[in-house]
DNA sequence: GATAGTAACTTGCATTTTGATAGTTACCGG
DNA sequence: CCGGTAACTATCAAAATGCAAGTTACTATC
């Protein structure tokens, strides 16, 4: 992608994308989620072309989200597993995935999220961890970080919209 | 990307990147969070080539995400509008603002998420609606849906790390 | 009325990334 | 020695992206 404009303004969710920014390691992700952690495993359930497998699950390590681990000495063997950091992602995947719900038609449904127990769907909902309540684009501003400059400082000076909602 | 298999399992998850599975469509919807609608102000926050811009609008806009909007009749000229898909993307945005935050040096974060009254952090939780409680790995399985065949069926069915959590 | 500016694009072409297929390394088991 | 498994690497074609320039349809200014 070649970027440079929008890592300079070190917003948060940009480097995010620097990280897991194309589809492939996202659907990497799911799968890791779902228990797997060998080549292998990864190429047959997401049918990705092996060199393209190889530099995701490298990019992922090196950014944190994977640990190479030798589980088998001779012959060489690695597995993928995922770290603090890659596991604290999985909200943005249930988000993603609960998102893809909301808006796919009920007979396409394949999967959906459910209690271990009891079976029951499980619903993710967003909310402020401080007053509980709905994480919602009204109750939500953007404020400059240490890192703010002036160009993030500008930014977020016309970015009245996120107050008065989107009903414009 | 060119994928196939993944898409046919109607992995909801799979369904939402096929939408905005690329690192340009994520920063053209943060920028729409914060009350972007022109083509000129997408490109000129992003740094993003027009033609790739129109190609990524087009797309949002044929996935719903987007309504494109007459502004004015002469010249001709269009605005782009979040739709009630796009603004029900909010949760995913900052889940990802989240976790870009989480793991990045606290000098170098430029942005943060705060209440527009009070102007305190916010930080956002994943909870399940109906028990209240986190929305952990370990308290989520993915279940059969509706749509659900053979192949998902046997995903499923060896999905035991999901059950056991991480620490394998 | 000619020139400059604005907004939303499109076109052409070089560069980069991706995808498909085949091959490699290092074993094991019969 | 032969086939099988696991984790790759290599090669090359195809597709996507990035850049710069051009286009359309105006409005506003000199």
């Amino acid at each position: 992608m070649q970027r440079a404009c929008s890592t300079e303004l070190n917003c948060p969710a940009a480097r995010s994308l620097e990280s897991v920014g194309d589809s492939w390691s996202m659907l990497i992700l799911r799968d890791a989620f779902q228990g797997l952690t060998r080549f292998d495993a990864f190429q047959k359930s997401l049918g990705v072309a092996p060199n393209i497998l190889t530099r995701r699950l490298k990019h992922l390590t090196t950014e944190g989200l994977f640990e190479r681990r030798l589980y088998c000495e001779r012959p060489p063997r690695y597995e993928y597993v995922l770290t603090q950091k890659g596991r604290d992602f999985f909200p943005v995947m249930m988000a993603l995935f609960a998102w893809g719900s909301q808006y796919l038609p009920p007979e396409e449904i394949a999967m959906r999220l459910g209690n271990p127990e009891t079976g029951e769907d499980r619903e993710p909902l967003l909310i402020d961890r401080v007053t509980g309540r709905a994480f919602s684009p009204e109750e939500t501003v953007i404020k400059p970080g240490p890192a703010a400059d002036e160009v993030v400082y500008e930014r977020i000076a016309h970015m009245r919209a996120w107050f008065l909602g989107f009903d414009a």
